[in-house]
DNA sequence: AGACCGCGAC
């Protein structure tokens, strides 16, 4: 309907020009002047109108001018028309010059139609360094990195001149370490290294594949300072969570008198992310008022305060986000989860199917941790078998995983080893881990050391399965095999990790760290840990030296080596330095004993206190003597 | 023709 009626208001316009042409033939200089006019109006319809009506009288305008009139249909979508006017310019064996060629391109790469303009770049006389650089950055921003690279090779064979604008968008579609060296010997060959876009660049592809040390150098090279290189350095340490690093740069951009924008305090909250550092993170959401309806840092902003274990601040910015997209529901719906708020999560899974937002694959996995969490076997297996159908979402390696924990922790452990054989794509690392954890809860010696052996082909270097697996050894008097293995760690220079344990009091970050006595209050802090054991004991505490290496004789030297766990530590000091109301947070670098968790419980409900422990795996939320984790981690 | 920022199971 629509198009007849435009089709009819376009040819009453051209029967306008034709009639009085007869009377007083309209010169073409009049017909160009009034599209020139109309496109650089951004008057799409009189324009377009204009053009065919120049169209029939075989009459062309100038490139300038037309490509004022691409752009106009970029900026409003215009597919239909666009390709109109793409259609005009090659009718009649014309032949438009490679400047507006390349605007075409552009257009149909805004379209996100790769094809037509790969179509036009294959169909041009001549090609300049821009017809090469805009295909080669549509590749990169479309991720086809191969596509990138092969034609920066053409591009080069061909002899034409990379600048800075190729150079930055082909190192986003870089994706092994010598391309990148190779690259970057390319840049700094042709003076391009002190560009900032190719520097950002250069920064953040360096950071993307780990190597910090060499964005720091490019970093550190840079002659004017800029913001956006800035940004690039302080999101590489944030997202490599080298948070310490993050927020060490951030204190120097602030020196360096840099106002911070929506991507540096996205960065900041993540690095506060990583590190739980809810306080500085509250502080950060102070500067982030001024953004106020931002989306991104809106997300981040969440994410900060569900990781920092806060859900009524989480809560209080979801609630105030006018738009949320699919990243916004899931982060909700993951950070309920781990907090133990699992019906609340799939409660608010399905506000957000009611909201029109498509879940995804990690919306997906939210759900599946959910109904793990709180035991719901049926639930879990429904989503698990009709995400396909319902959501279009194949269940991958990290869905399996999830059930797995689900069956697990409801001691279905041979329905989960037959779920790790449905994997197309074969079990990993993690797949192992969950099955691992299953095994140790529900005492499965021979699974967890057959579950053990498979992280250790994948990791042999991984220090924490063998401290497991030695205990297990050690649990069932398997004292050989205990051998064995410490032999195995010897040799491989494997050292087990110092446990370590963070809490922040009065903006202040208090680390304490296994065998390391240089807190100045350690003195008082161990003081007041023994009366607190002493107490608990009165209550009928036992200490769960399960959880200790073997290699102490004694059941006392073993209870001994437990109470100088650093989460213990950490926790009196919080006991000791905060106010009853104010929830204890701690953070840690290893997962938390089995003894230590207990501890906390008991405390918990002793002292009538909040404590939120985050091991690099759960979140543990101790509230009267029970755990937000349900004793399963 | 261009850069920096947000969600995932153990």
């Amino acid at each position: 309907m629509r198009k007849s009626t435009g089709f009819a208001i376009k040819s009453f316009f051209f029967l306008s020009y034709h009639t009085s042409s007869c009377i007083l033939p309209i010169p073409s200089s009049s017909l160009l002047h009034e599209f020139t006019q109309f496109c650089y109006q951004r008057n799409l319809p009189r324009a377009m109108e204009a053009m065919d009506a120049m169209h029939k009288h075989g009459i062309w305008a100038d490139s300038i001018t037309y490509s004022e009139l691409i752009k106009c249909c970029w900026a409003r979508g215009a597919v239909e028309q666009g390709k109109r006017v793409h259609k005009h310019l090659f009718s009649s064996g014309h032949q438009p010059k490679t400047f507006l060629i390349n605007v075409l391109m552009s257009m149909y790469v805004k379209f996100n139609m790769l094809d037509d303009a790969r179509a036009l770049f294959d169909q041009m006389p001549e090609r300049n360094f821009v017809s090469w650089t805009t295909m080669i950055s549509a590749y990169a921003n479309a991720k086809l990195n191969d596509k990138a690279l092969e034609f920066l090779i053409s591009m080069l064979r061909e002899g034409v001149k990379p600048n800075m604008f190729t150079y930055s968008s082909v190192l986003r579609a870089c994706d092994g370490l010598a391309n990148l060296r190779q690259l970057h010997a390319n840049i700094i060959k042709s003076g391009l290294d002190s560009d900032i876009y190719v520097r950002s660049a250069l920064i953040d592809i360096y950071s993307k594949w780990d190597q910090s040390e060499n964005a720091l150098r490019v970093f550190n090279e840079m002659a004017t300072e800029d913001l956006v290189v800035w940004n690039s350095i302080i999101a590489g340490f944030a997202q490599n969570s080298d948070g310490d690093e993050a927020l060490n740069l951030f204190k120097r951009m602030k020196r360096a008198r840099f106002l911070a924008d929506q991507a540096t305090l996205t960065s900041v909250l993540r690095a506060c992310t990583g590190l739980a550092l809810l306080e500085l993170g509250r502080q950060v959401h102070v500067h982030v008022f001024k953004y106020d309806q931002d989306l991104i840092l809106n997300n981040a902003l969440l994410d900060m305060y569900c990781k920092c274990g806060s859900l009524e601040d989480a809560n209080t910015v979801f609630t105030r986000m006018m738009v949320k997209d699919v990243i916004s529901w899931s982060t909700m719906i993951a950070g309920l989860a781990q907090n133990g708020y699992s019906r609340e999560a799939l409660r608010l899974f399905e506000s957000m199917k009611a909201s029109g937002t498509k879940p995804n694959h990690i919306t997906i996995l939210g759900v599946l941790f959910a109904c793990s969490h709180a035991g719901l076997l049926e639930a879990g297996w429904y989503y698990f078998r009709s995400m396909k159908k319902l959501f279009g979402v194949d269940p991958g390696r990290e869905h399996y995983s999830c059930m797995i924990d689900l069956l697990g922790r409801a001691g279905k452990l041979n329905d989960a080893v037959e779920l790790i054989n449905e994997i197309e794509c074969g079990p990993d690392a993690v797949t192992w881990r969950t099955l691992l954890g299953a095994c140790r809860v529900h005492r499965n010696v021979d699974l967890a050391i057959y579950a053990a052996k498979q992280i250790l082909r994948l990791y042999p270097q991984d220090a924490g399965t063998y401290i497991l697996l030695s205990n297990i050894y050690a649990n069932t008097q398997r004292w050989d095999d205990v051998t064995q293995i410490r032999r195995t760690m010897n040799d491989m220079g494997i050292r087990k990790e110092p446990g370590c344990s963070w809490v922040e009091v009065n903006k202040q970050i208090h680390a304490f760290i296994l065998g390391d006595n240089s807190h100045p209050q350690l003195d008082e802090i161990n003081k007041q840990l023994n009366q607190l054991i002493h107490k608990l004991k009165g209550v009928g505490y036992v200490p769960d030296t399960n959880f200790v290496l073997q290699d102490l004789e004694g059941e006392e030297q073993r209870e001994h080596s437990l109470q100088y766990h650093s989460e213990k530590l950490a926790l009196v000091f919080g006991l000791m330095s905060l106010p009853k109301e104010q929830t204890i947070r701690i953070r840690k670098n290893l997962r938390i004993c089995g003894d230590c968790h207990l501890f906390a419980k008991l405390v918990a409900k002793m002292e009538h206190r909040i404590i939120v422990i985050r091991d690099p795996i759960r979140y543990h939320h101790f509230r009267d003597g029970v755990c937000s984790c349900g004793d399963y981690w």
